[in-house]
DNA sequence: CTGAAAGCGCTAACAA
DNA sequence: TTGTTAGCGCTTTCAG
């Protein structure tokens, strides 16, 4: 049976490229060039294709398309945590990008389970992914590899550490921010400033107190561990810290904060014991976190790049599926300070930024 | 291998069902009909397929299936703003049920922009998609429909009322979200509770208003428009609001605010004015925002069934590709309480929810 | 410059 | 029950 006979209901039968052809008075080959740009197509057979793809509002089938090409202009994004709080900017940048290059991108969300990420895995391998983008909120990710094997197809990592160094990975410089924190509370005047960091688990801790050293010492301020505090990353423990800085009998002159709730954890001990922000004791913060912009005091915070590191991201698999393929191993992407009132009156109006507490109008 | 820029790179040859049919001793249609569970196939040749499939780890392309099949168990899911607030969970919701059916989504950002719209249609068309979702943030949408027609391909409207009736559009329920937080305050003894409320130009205002109305009727309370005021969602307006209502001759005894940022508006004015919350004046907000569980007080406030609406979408467009079809209109998701201190002390803990301040440990 | 022909990998009639 | 055949819509030699 046919299926010119039920072109009715079901699916209506689209438009191929033979009607085209049958319209143009070519062969589908030549439309076909025509469509993609070949050459050794005369003037007037392009036109006659062209005016005749517009008349019929035709579309090629990407699906077809990618039968004979094995290429689907498509990638997978993995996120461990698709509702974190760092998660959807760094998407954002990569649709940005992806689409703009005009390629498709398929949302998994693994909830940190590797059964999960290996079943998406599959299912993308299936349907032909060209790359895969592998997006972590910055949990520790025990394993150094995803998976599944993906064989020949291109993988980026995007916020997250792993051990395979033959893949491209992006990270934020958090050297670089926590010297970018610290030098601008070193810029204010400051001498004794005090460090509340993370928990030592993370790279980033790390990272960001060498970053503070660095910072210190180019400044000709000798390091002194006396002033670095470590734990959690939330609110609380921002408090504590704070409240356990001051109590020393040389407590510090500034405070920088790994994290915006480190830096609203802090602010809010500082404030009970009467100590003023930011004339006592400047604090500066660290992720540019949404509502570092309505906290009160205003948060001065080292932002993290993660629209940029999407973008990039995004621009890596591209460039890993298309060519030319890019340099793997870690790539940093600078973070950089936001100026609010934690760290001195400000007379201009602030960075835009979204507002957290109300997004729509 | 050499490769230019620009050059698409082929990947090499996958193995193909024919590769299968070889090993195992049969033809190719066997093996496709055992794959796909058809009937007509002697169990040996099942077992020798299947342990063919097995030892050359065969998995079907999708393409090719898709291409023959014309399903493609894809949708396409656009954003109007992947950054905001209410977005992800409703994308989570929405990927959790169409993986879990086996359909993979396409995650395009249109930015609310109409043109951007329109080419992700198209390229989600080209890519035959089986179904669209089109989520947005409650922003108004003026567009009745697609920007683009999309033919017999599905559509589901997400959190979006439109005019097109044709089509499921689900959106959570808005009155009796209204009833229920305002039933709460009045089971607190409360007579005349005001109401802060969004601005007109929104459907929910609206709806939020007659819930309201009919919580306060049914509990036999003549409704007082001097009580009802209107303006933006953030919260600055909620503390000018709040201000206003408190200053009248017969103020409230008690606040139902349209949004948590209103609520946290007027918290704060009420906090100005010495009047204690919950005490004095018990508080409700509306959508449980993340940062309403480490408000001080913490929010007890209506939420916003993002989550399952999201879902609900899921399960629809999929219905609507495999059947069997859903009901076209309007779907309203009950809104459910929850409570904290905002309303009174509470022994227990506290709802669970992810720690805004801070999600990553 | 153009078009006929041969598939990409899979499915579905239809014969055997 | 099985295999043969004929495509899905497009690209790509390779003769003409």
């Amino acid at each position: 049976m046919s299926n010119k006979n039920n072109t009715l209901q079901k699916r209506p039968q689209r438009i191929t490229i033979r009607d085209v052809a049958k319209l143009a008075g070519v062969s589908p080959a030549t439309v076909s060039k025509v469509l993609n740009d070949a050459p050794h197509v005369s003037q007037e057979s392009r036109q006659r294709v062209m005016s005749a793809v517009a008349k019929l509002d035709f579309r090629p089938n990407s699906i077809a398309r990618s039968l004979k090409s094995r290429r689907t202009l498509t990638i997978g994004l993995i996120t461990d945590d698709l509702e974190g709080v760092f998660t959807t900017s760094m998407m954002r940048g990569v649709e940005d990008v992806t689409s703009s290059r005009g390629f498709s991108v398929f949302l998994c969300n693994s909830y940190g389970n590797a059964d999960k990420e290996r079943a998406h895995l599959q299912l993308l391998l299936d349907k032909q992914v060209d790359g895969v983008i592998l997006l972590s909120g910055y949990k520790v990710r025990e394993r150094g590899a995803p998976a599944l094997d993906l064989g020949s197809i291109p993988v980026v990592y995007l916020y997250q550490y792993t051990r395979d160094i033959n893949v491209p990975c992006i990270v934020p410089d958090d050297f670089g921010g926590a010297e970018i924190g610290t030098n601008h509370l070193i810029s204010l005047g400051r001498k004794r400033i005090g460090l509340i960091n993370g928990p030592y688990h993370y790279e980033a801790t790390h990272h960001r107190l060498e970053g503070y050293k660095s910072a210190i010492e180019n400044a000709g301020i000798s390091y002194d561990p006396s002033l670095v505090r470590s734990g959690k990353w939330y609110e609380d423990a921002g408090y504590m810290m704070a409240k356990d800085l001051m109590s020393m009998d040389n407590p510090p002159d500034a405070l920088f904060c790994c994290s915006d709730s480190l830096a609203a954890g802090a602010i809010r001990a500082l404030c009970e014991l009467d100590i003023r922000v930011p004339d006592d004791i400047p604090v500066v913060g660290f992720d540019n976190r949404p509502f570092a912009a309505h906290h009160v005091p205003p948060l001065t915070t080292v932002a993290l790049p993660l629209y940029e590191m999407g973008r990039m991201a995004g621009e890596m698999i591209v460039s890993a599926i298309l060519g030319p393929t890019p340099e793997p191993g870690i790539h940093k992407v600078p973070c950089y300070l936001v100026r609010r009132e934690s760290c001195g009156v400000l007379k201009a109006s602030y960075n835009s930024v979204r507002d957290e507490t109300g997004s729509y109008s």
